[in-house]
DNA sequence: CGCGAGCTTGAGGCGATTCAACTGTCGTGG
DNA sequence: CCACGACAGTTGAATCGCCTCAAGCTCGCG
């Protein structure tokens, strides 16, 4: 989260401070269903979900995934992205994040650093979910594929959870093809041909990227610019305090 | 723009009079491009524009179209996607807003209802990306085409710009093929099949819904929930005052 | 050991694309 | 007044990307 914004001391002490009370969740649970405020805000400190929405005869579009430190209804208004169902990927374990809630809303300067990560973080939601519409609207299943797997790599990066070009990606084949609107068998012969192509490796819930500078240009990649998430006001890279999302 | 908070007589009397200064633009001109801001804040007053990305190959896909009645870049920070490329689909008036910029940021209650509206827009701007993202990625050509359209009808019948089933639709089918995700033929193809199974009528730049409620239930089309969009606040249906966008 | 979930593979078919040509309707200018 | 080009829409034919159905495989786990 220092990575979006620089944060205070007393910011990154509140911020460990919540995540001394966690909660797990299982594989499968609802964090939140369809349109209605889910329980309370939280903060993700390991495992991934997805927002997502199901047509009535089955089919599912996965608008994005949330990963280890992102936040969970956290904006300071009710939108339609943070409302639509959320559903744990694997197990996952969660923290009450109401005390940052309330520590933002009393107004004071010395959590401005915290607003201003939540910001960035919500307008880096919105410019995913644009990437995404690209993807499936106009990009063939390989250049899909590979494209997510860079914004994945580039989240996990940004959060200090990958290892150089690999980092652990726990979702299934089928997961993947929701995602991307793609059916399950043609998603597996899609990775086939990225790792036919030694363009990734892909095993045991790991990936690496292999040739990423290939692949972005393959797959027009190009990583968001947090300048310009992050508006006018913070400009200084965080440091590497985030010993509590590992 | 009072049909998503109603306004108060101070509200609509400065929306009347931003309306008086306006500007047009030509088919095709930019009125933002990718990335930077854009020159300023303006109030649309007639034609359509389109949100989208370009690939490098000359592809595109279109985010959603911006309607008379809509604003540009009126949010309260920048976002990714009031950010990215604007282009006008028709020639277009708008009318420079930045009196109602400089009216919310005085903080004046009187201006609340149109802040109320403004974030309802936005809110409702969120809604139809999500559910764009669904059209593309889990539902057939067939599907898109009607489910747009549907989309199209509430939204103008909203800003008082539909008669009864009929609209003006001034896009070409290389404009909704590019926002459906699909190629100018097959966009053709698909539109003829909605007029002979009588679901739609279309020439001449309108549309008529023959069909509605078959449409929907063919498309799983369902209109947003304005309550929802409107936060816990507004709650009054807007009365009839928007002469000005006529 | 047997089961289930996820992954893999083949075969066949449909939906959508591409290429290419033709039509109709404008607005423009000779 | 008509020739002209530009542009949107339409149509046919061939092709391909992706889907569906179906079966077999692998692995972890009770």
């Amino acid at each position: 989260m220092n990575a979006l914004a620089p944060l205070s001391q007393a910011e990154e002490a509140l911020v460990v401070a919540v995540a001394s009370q966690t909660q797990t969740h299982g594989h499968g649970a609802e964090l939140c269903g369809h349109g209605q405020q889910p329980a309370r805000p939280r903060l993700v400190l390991s495992g991934w979900a997805s927002r997502q929405r199901e047509l009535p005869d089955g089919r599912r579009q996965i608008f994005g995934f949330i990963l280890p430190g992102d936040t969970i209804w956290l904006g300071s208004r009710p939108r339609p992205l943070a409302l639509c169902a959320t559903v744990a990927l694997t197990t996952m374990v969660t923290a009450d994040a109401r005390p940052l809630v309330a520590a933002l809303a009393t107004g004071d300067r010395r959590y401005a650093g915290l607003g201003a990560a939540l910001d960035a973080a919500s307008a880096l939601d919105e410019a995913f979910l644009l990437d995404h519409l690209v993807r499936i609207g106009r990009q063939t299943a390989y250049e899909r594929t590979g494209h997510l797997l860079l914004e994945m790599h580039w989240r996990l990066s940004l959060a200090g959870l990958a290892r150089g070009q690999r980092f652990a990606m726990p979702l299934t084949q089928e997961t993947l093809a929701d995602a991307l609107g793609l059916s399950v068998v043609h998603m597996n012969r899609t990775l086939q041909q990225l790792r036919r192509e030694r363009l990734i490796r892909l095993q045991s819930g790991e990936v690496e990227l292999l040739d990423p500078y290939t692949l972005a240009r393959l797959t027009d990649f190009t990583a968001p610019h947090l300048e310009k998430v992050r508006g006018a006001g913070a400009l200084v890279e965080g440091g590497g305090v985030r010993a509590e999302l590992r």
